[in-house]
This record gives structure tokens, sequence and C-alpha cells, in this order.
DNA sequence: TACCGCTTGTGAACGCTCGCACAAAGTCGG
DNA sequence: CCGACTTTGTGCGAGCGTTCACAAGCGGTA
């Protein structure tokens, strides 16, 4: 799962285990889905199965936050997305600041995702003048430097870094020191956040990589260099040229 | 992390920890900047707080790779990004598929962290006749249903699913039945794919709700409400309306 | 060559997560 | 009211991931 982990829970308290509370959102999107199509109540089976997961771990899951189920029943669709959202804190409606409004920015910009699961983005902010005063998604594009008034006037408590790499700490400093405490972070880099600060990252190259290396796997079952042992100039050099024979790629899973 | 678990590993199999293949991109990029910078070698411990972990972490997870380091020394910055290259399967520059070309899908086509990182966007695809025929990047779009012939051709094995939820498993589907074997998937959706086939999902609205979690967390200490037991009209409705008394919202952070 | 300081690689302990399996607790039909 | 059936909530064991702490190994120096 993501990592630079949130919030460090402190060895006592009482909370809700973190891969917990990343299903969470899973589950409320099932319900979503089930209350939309008329289901009035759900079983931890048939909901599990829409999410995705095992029946027993959505049920040790519900179980953190109460017994809100009936035995011999299943979940009350409506309650259960009440208590879930009100467990997520998604009973008000979170203001976002983005900030850098370039390829990746508009798109978030313009994501109707957003207002649908609570968040308003509140204000977009950029560095570059030219973009400065431009109206998106019927938003003003704010300077960088107004940030510090627009997270006060907003009352904003989550920012959005969507700025290149290089830029993305200084950002981060930025949205610190104006009062944002969660941060989500598009920038391929690792931000240091004072305590008490969430940051949490999203990064398509290294989703990408991970993906390479379980293809790469497919490709060749298991390697032979099993036990590598430092050899001095054995197969060498050059990373992005071609590794000894292009692999047979295709041939290997198609059904 | 993200979820949905690609390629069960087999009980045995000597393979590498999910845990540690999701880290060792971020080793990468922490390389390329040492490089960049000049170093020749670098010890665990700087290596680690370029990437934000642990150094005992890291250390652990090289060693899956093999030993790559110089006791009393560290680690040789190129031999090292070499190996981790290779692990990762990056040492083949892989092909992928991008389905979707709308707000975020153009965002996508043109992010240049693709390239740089050795894969190489093969293919624009999506179902709209409107949009195919647009070059976008240098890039033709072409029709969904050319998909199975562009995977044959350009001998891709990667796909990137940028189209809206309801799509998103029918695509899916089209994506396997073409002959790809790993799953970018960007809609708000839980895809079923057959075993063999890797998914990995990036979802904005999850990584925002979790930050409410904790956002909420921290507002409230511990909330009171800690052994609830199914009140039957206790705190009651309409989610989102505003829960018994909106909260005292700000004034929590700012610091 | 013998010694010293530094850093790796890893054994071992601990905590978190998962999934099984089942008792407890509810519904429903008679 | 009772008994059969269904489904929740959870105790428990196994496995994975993280961290500590240190012996082993390497380069440098006398
Ligand atoms: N485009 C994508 O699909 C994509 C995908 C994944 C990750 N990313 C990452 O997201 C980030 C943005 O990508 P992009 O393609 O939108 O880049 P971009 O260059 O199109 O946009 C970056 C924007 O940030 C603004 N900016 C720069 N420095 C700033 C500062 N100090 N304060 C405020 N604003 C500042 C720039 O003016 C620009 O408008 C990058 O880090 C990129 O690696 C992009
Ligand atoms: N825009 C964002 O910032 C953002 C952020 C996070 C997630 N998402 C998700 O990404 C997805 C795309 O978002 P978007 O804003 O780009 O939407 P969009 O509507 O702008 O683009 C969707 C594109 O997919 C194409 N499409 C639809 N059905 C198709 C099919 N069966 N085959 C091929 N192509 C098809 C459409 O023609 C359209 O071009 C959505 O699921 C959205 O929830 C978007």
């Amino acid at each position: 799962m993501t990592d630079q982990r949130p919030s460090a829970r402190t060895g006592r308290d009482r909370g809700i285990p973190d891969a917990t509370v990343a299903r969470l959102p899973v589950y409320l999107r099932a319900l979503s889905a089930l209350a939309d199509a008329g289901s009035d109540t759900v079983s931890s089976e048939e909901l599990a199965t829409s999410a995705g997961v095992n029946s027993a771990k959505l049920r040790k899951d519900l179980s953190h936050l109460g017994s809100y189920g009936t035995r011999g029943v299943g979940y009350d669709v409506e309650l259960l997305t009440e208590e879930i959202s009100l467990a997520l804190g998604l009973s008000q409606r979170w203001a976002v600041a983005l900030v850098g409004v370039g390829n990746l920015g508009h798109a978030l910009a313009g994501y109707a995702g957003f207002a649908s699961r609570g968040f308003r983005i509140a204000a977009l902010l950029d560095a570059d003048p030219a973009r400065v005063g431009e109206l998106i998604q019927g938003i003003n594009v704010q300077h960088i430097d107004d940030l510090p008034a627009v997270v006060e006037h907003e009352g904003i408590s989550i920012g959005v870094i969507a700025t290149p790499a290089p830029s993305a700490q200084l950002v981060c400093d930025q949205l610190v020191a104006a009062g944002v405490t969660s941060i989500l972070n598009f920038a391929p880099c690792v931000l240091s956040v004072p305590d008490g600060v969430d940051v949490r990252k999203v990064d398509l190259s290294i989703e990408l990589q991970i993906l390479s290396f379980h293809e790469n796997r497919k490709a060749f079952g298991a390697q032979p260099n099993q036990f590598a042992k430092k050899q001095p100039p054995g197969r060498l050099t050059t990373l992005p040229g071609g590794a000894a024979g292009t692999p047979p790629a295709r041939e290997v899973v198609n059904e």
C-alpha cells in the first residue's frame, strides 16, 4: 500500500488499523453501487465480493467500527454507509487546495470524483504568472503567494501537490506553513514534513515498475541467477540498452 | 500500498517480497538523484535517508537481490542501479497501451515520466469516434476495436485504463483477451481478471478519504463513541446533510 | 602482517495482517 | 413458544513485514 505512513499511531490508541482504513473507502463505493441497485440489506459475503475482498476480512474490518450488522440477515446498506462515512470523517465536506495547474492539475481540477465523495476544491494555485487568473471549472487560479490567506479564508486542511518534483518540497513547506495538515503528493519525490502532518503519494512510475517486475517474472519463471554474488564484471552493463537477448515476451499468457 | 494483490506468490517460490518490490523503484529514484549529484558510492544510511526509509529495511530489501555492497564502504551507485533495474525487469523497454483519452488520458499521454523510466506508450485507444484520429504527442488515437491487432503488432503487455468506471471492466476484458497481462487501473472500481494477470489501481478518492480519516482523528482526539452498539435510531440519518451538529471543523489545525 | 574502524548482511524478536472456523445471536416458519 | 437455519463477530494460529543489534567482512594504516 502506499507508504510514507500517515500519523504513526502512538502505540496505545484504540484506533482502526491502517489496513482497515485503506479498505473502508472501497466498501463505501460498493455500498453506493448496491444502494443504487435498490438493495436495502447486504450480507458480508455479497459486500465482500463486490469489494473484491475476503468476507472474513470484511467482517473484521467492520467490527472495528462497532456492531452494525444483524445476525442471520446482514447489514443495512444505508446505516452501514453512514457509519463508514462517519468513521472516515466524511460527514463534513473537506476543503482542498490544488497546487500546480499543469497537465495533471487540469485533469484533477475537472475531476467529478472529488465533489461526489465529499471533497471541495476550494482553491487552485500556481506559480506561473501566465496561469494566474485562468478560470478552470469556474475556479480562478490564484498565485501561490496567496496560499496563506486562501487557506485561512476557505478553511483548507488538505493540499494536493501537482507540480514538478523539484518544486514539490518547497510547495509542501508552504502548505504546511499555511496550516495544511494532510497532503496528497503526485510529484515523484519523497517529501519531509513535521510530525502531525500526513502525506500520501500517488506515483505512476512506481506502479508501472511494480507491474514490470511481475511481468518480468512471468516471462522468466524462476531465474537462474538464484544466488548472485558480486560477479565483478560478469554480465555487463548499459542499463537501457538491452540486457542479454530480448526475452520471448509474448506467448506467455493469453488465457 | 495499493492493494488487489498482484500475482499471488505461490507459497514456496524464492521471490522478492511484495513490500520490497514496492520500494525498489523508490531506491532507484534516489540512486538516480545521487548519480546526478556525482556520487560514486553510497552507504545504506544515506540512501535510506534519501528514500525516506529505515536503513535496516533498505539493507534487508537489497539483500534479496544479492550481495552488491562492500562492507566498510557502501554500495556502488552505478552497479546498484543496474541490479535493481534488472530485478524490476527494466532492462527492457515495455510497451504500454493507454485506453481512454479523456481528461486524465490526455495528461497521462503527455507525461514525460513514462519514457524516462523505460516505458513506451505504444498506443492510445478510445471508443469515441470523435477522438479517433486525434494526434496526441505524436501518437495517433486508434479505435478500441483495433486493440487486438495493435497489441500483437507493438508487443504490448501492459495496459492502462483511464475510462469511466462503467466501461472499465469491459475494457479490462478486451485488454486481457488481446494478450495484455498487466493492467494499471485509474477507474474507481474493482476489476476481475483471470489468474496470471496483474492489476494495480490508482484511486484518488480513496487516498483523499484516507487523509480525511486521519484529519478527522486529529480534530477529535479519541472519540467518545468508543463502544457503539446499534443504537436503533440514535444519531440519525442523511449522510451528506449534516450528521448531528456539524463538527467544530476549523480551529483545529492551523498550528 | 596485524590491527582498527566502518558498514554490510542477517538472526531473532515483535507486531500487524490475514483467513479459518465456530459459538453467539438473530430471523423465520410452524 | 420452539427449533431449524442463517449470518455476524471474533479467538486463534500462521505468515509477512519491520526493526534491533551484532558478527562478519572489507579497506586502510602502521
Ligand atoms: N501528467 C501526468 O500524467 C502525470 C502523471 C503522474 C505524475 N505526474 C507528476 O505530476 C506533476 C505535474 O505534472 P504535469 O504534467 O502536470 O506538469 P506540468 O509542468 O504540466 O505542470 C506543473 C505546474 O506546476 C506549476 N508550478 C511549478 N512550480 C511551482 C511552484 N513552486 N508553486 C506552484 N506551482 C508551481 C507550473 O507552473 C505548472 O503549471 C509532476 O511532478 C509529474 O511528475 C504527472
Ligand atoms: N480526471 C481526473 O483527474 C481523474 C482522477 C482520478 C481518476 N479518474 C478516473 O479516470 C477515469 C477517466 O477520467 P476522465 O476525467 O479522463 O474521464 P473522461 O470522460 O474525460 O474520459 C474518458 C474517456 O474514455 C473513453 N471511453 C469510454 N468508454 C470507453 C470504452 N469502452 N473503450 C474505450 N474508451 C472509452 C471516452 O470516450 C473518453 O474519451 C474515470 O474513471 C475517472 O473516475 C480521473
